[in-house]
DNA sequence: ATAATAGTGTCTCTTAGACAATATTTC
DNA sequence: GAAATATTGTCTAAGAGACACTATTAT
């Protein structure tokens, strides 16, 4: 069977957490097909590239954020005969995760970017099977996060164990105990490492300041 | 940017148990590149073929088994520019899981297909990045085992809890406890379902057999 | 002082893992 | 009976989660 030729494109979820929510970046579309509508932003990848190579291309174009500084792995592919209307397309999602990134940079393709916090998005129509793959992005993200060092990685450079929590509480919709998650990552290898002095961003009493710290995995896990 | 046409593959990492071993099914290839090298086998996604279906069907081609009867996801997508000499191809790996298969039917490109054990492939040349995809697979399947019921579509159809602890140890490449190992599974809701008779295919006393639970998840996870 | 949040201590319950004990076969 | 494997029991240590308590700031 001789192979008959598609495009290749990186679509991109990138995750972020602002205002104790989590957000995801999306495009206006400006062009048809779905024109007007919102889609993750993405595009095809060149000839001579990589496809984690054109995600991370892709990502510094829509948001402006230079290379290396934050986190991107695959996601999964996406390849149904029909899923877009003008040729056989085959996309390479890509999942992203950063701190509180400034306002995006529309790129070429896009009238307008934003963010827009998931509780929009449920319902909302995202063009082509986008819905789809920011669901699936979605819960990559959960799932990590209870094995690995990833939230950090939403985190200000310091910042408080109080702050690390609110993104597992934005990430998972769950409220945990303060106590109890404190000792708890504290007492997993390598999560974070003490930055020296303390703050007060909330109310009461400062809080100490850390920096993520060598450890990827998390042990034990944390539990949803 | 315009996008420029590439080839789209699936290729398989089909994982079985064989007398207590992990093994992978390979093919030697009949053609150039790499003609007489061991490969995964794979081919051509067709133009109103999805992604899953192609696997399915390259799946079927290769080693006769019938669909719907094995365990069949999606490993990861690999697209360096020059993993394939002749043209850009993405190949979007896939993994299978399957209980003590029969010999392989090779299939049309390839010369012949073969178990091959998992030791004889650690340092066996493959083909393309094939030796990459392999390993993912492996561990994919490896951090399955922790926190899904997989195990059990390694294991034939009514089972011992011994046999279903040797396909973790095949996988894991440790030993296991058999008391505790036994209590564990038991203890996970849906994880297995008594079947019935006994038998005694060790040498011991016989042993009840399970089929496998409605459960999808093993809760606790079994620690590896 | 009061409110608010940070961080620590304590208690109970569950689970993991090591390992012993018992059960049921074949040789 | 001896050997082999299955299945169950027991004990100890560690972790989870609930919740009380102390610490340190702002108002």
């Amino acid at each position: 069977m001789d192979p008959f030729p598609a495009a290749v494109a990186v679509d991109l979820v990138i995750l972020t957490v602002r205002r104790s929510a989590l957000h995801a970046l999306v495009v206006e579309r400006g062009v048809p097909p779905f024109r007007g509508w919102d889609a993750l932003p993405g595009g095809f990848v060149r000839p001579d590239e990589d496809l984690l190579t054109a995600a991370r291309r892709e990502l510094a174009e829509e948001t402006g954020v230079g290379e290396g500084d934050l986190y991107l792995e695959q996601l999964g592919t996406y390849g149904a005969p029909d899923r877009d209307p003008r040729q056989r397309v085959i996309s390479v999602a890509h999942l992203a995760m950063a701190a509180d990134l400034p306002e995006p940079v529309a790129g070429s393709d896009a009238a307008a970017a934003r963010w827009s916090p998931m509780a929009e998005l449920v319902d909302g129509r995202l063009a082509f099977d986008h819905a789809d793959i920011l669901a699936d992005g979605v819960e990559r993200a959960r799932a990590k996060l209870e094995y690995t060092t990833l939230a950090t990685e939403f985190c200000p450079d310091p910042f408080t164990i109080a702050e690390l929590r609110s993104v597992y509480e934005a990430v998972w919709g769950t409220e945990l105990d303060p106590g109890n998650f404190h000792r708890k990552v504290l007492a997993s290898e390598g999560f974070v490492e003490e930055a020296g002095e303390s703050t007060t961003r909330g109310g009461g009493r400062p809080a100490r300041l850390y920096r993520a710290g060598p450890g990827r995995a998390v042990h034990p896990p944390l539990a949803r």
